[in-house]
This record gives structure tokens, C-alpha cells and sequence, in this order.
DNA sequence: ACAATAGTTTAGTAATGACTAAATTATAAA
DNA sequence: TTTATAATTTAGTCATTACTAAACTATTGT
């Protein structure tokens, strides 16, 4: 997960990602395409979405053409849907409970209410955020 | 896409994502349940966190609750699906291509075959990568 | 063997980022 | 007003990383 994430959080990489898209491509292919980048920083790119599962490589002749592999992502989408499928619990827990005419569930261990009419002082006011 | 996936490159942020899927929680709260790191180091994660669109604030006395927004995953989920249609689509147009008898696309435009038999040279191997 | 082509690896640099300690702000309570 | 609590912000450090130029490796052609 960690190197997954890792290697999609550049941009650079996730651009050549893009270009792997709908077909396999050579390094030099890859460096051509991009344009602003010198190959050796392609290949290094390249090293990392290997690693990380994201693209397969296969020599033919002096060339290695580079695929993507479609499990890669696998991952990343099985931690998405976990997060998702809790925001969903969440959220039908929450309907429930006001069924039950309670009040949304807000962190109830630090929840400490006032125990006296709250007093406003005014104040010469320096800063929002 | 570049903040969310930025954000979620850090373990430490996708601990506290974890933290706060099935409640919000406080951001004091956060920095006891993570134990070993300060409390400015978790008010900066935060502070990238919701800048991403991942989490929301709600202010309550002295504290600052924190929850988890679901619709912030929602551009990583579409970038994901999109990835995932163009996988699906290649292998589709690779099955039919095979249908009709052609060899799997690769790279057409660098492909280059040999003109002659290749003469392989014996040659002292030096290092595999 | 030698030259040419394709790619990788390395050394070094500049920018970014996660972290800590300390200063600062905001709110509430005595 | 003063004190305490909750959180943010800042300044500075250390590690990581994206990049370049250049050295190196691998393969093919002559």
C-alpha cells in the first residue's frame, strides 16, 4: 500500500502511467513522449513502477517495452472500498439512531457540555482562521 | 488529484484517516491515540488532510473535531475506474484482435525485426539486472 | 573487435516534507 | 484579569526524492 501510494503520488509518474495506458511503450519511446525529462530520470521513474507492481517489463532486442499491470491497482481499490464501505456503515448507524430520536453519535468520550450560561467576552478580535 | 493522492502517500495521514472512519474525534484525541508524535506534527496532518477535501472541522468549546468528508476519495475512485475501463478496453480489443488472427499489439510504431539470423556472442556474463 | 543504439546506474544538487520544540492564538473557567 | 486547556503556527533539522550529467552495461550490426 505504502509504495503503491508512493509511486502514484508524482505526478511524472502517474503522467507515464497515462502513456502505458492503452499500449506498452519503450523506455526511449517513454523519454521521447515526455519530452522535458532526460531518460536516465525516465528510467529511475520507470524502477519505481516496477516496484511498486504498477508496470511489467519485457526485452525485445536492445529495447524494454513497458505494460501496464492491471493488478496493480488492485490495492489501492480494496483500501478505497474499505474506507467506503465504513463511511457507509457510518452513515446508516447514524440514520438509525435518529430513528431512535437520538442525536448523531459526535465523539461522546470528550464530549464535556457547560456547566454554566456561557459569558462572551468581547475582545479586541486579531486574527480568524 | 494531486493534493488527495499527496495526502495519502503519508502513512502517518492514512493512520488518521483510520482513526477517524467510525467517529470524529478531537484533535487532541488524535495526537493521545497515536502516542508518539506531538500534538504540532498532528495539527499539521490535519491541516493537509483537510486541505485535500478528506476531513472536516467542527468547532465545539476549546476543541476542534475532526471527521472523515466521504466525497474526498471520490476523484481517486474516478481515477481509479477510469484506469481500470482503459484495462478493460485493451483487453477486450486484444481478445478480438486475436479473434481475427493477429499477433497482440505491441508498440507497433518501434517495432523492429531483424533483418538477419541473429549470431548470438558467447561472452563472459557479467552481472544480471 | 569496434561502433552504434537502448537502457540503467551513480554521484551530486535542490526542493520538499515529516518531525520536534517553542511561541502564539483561542476559548473557557476561577 | 489571570490561569488553564486546546490547538495552530513557526523555525529549524534530518531524510527523502525528483532531477541532471555522466559513467556504465547490454545488445546488435559491421
Amino acid at each position: 500500500m505504502d509504495q503503491l501510494l508512493q509511486a502514484l503520488a508524482a505526478p511524472r509518474r502517474r503522467e507515464i502511467l497515462r502513456l502505458l495506458r492503452r499500449r506498452e511503450r519503450s523506455a526511449g519511446e517513454l523519454h521521447r513522449a515526455l519530452g522535458d525529462v532526460t531518460f536516465g530520470a525516465v528510467s529511475q521513474h520507470l524502477g519505481v513502477l516496477e516496484q511498486a507492481g504498477l508496470v511489467s517489463a519485457r526485452r525485445e532486442g536492445r529495447s524494454r517495452f513497458y505494460a501496464t499491470r492491471d493488478q496493480g491497482l488492485q490495492p489501492l481499490r480494496e483500501w478505497l472500498d474499505e474506507m467506503w464501505k465504513d463511511a457507509l456503515s457510518l452513515l446508516k448507524e447514524q440514520a438509525e439512531a435518529e430513528e431512535r430520536g437520538e442525536r448523531p453519535a459526535r465523539a461522546p468520550a470528550e464530549r464535556r457540555m457547560p456547566r454554566s450560561p456561557r459569558r462572551r467576552l468581547a475582545r479586541t478580535q486579531r486574527r480568524r482562521r
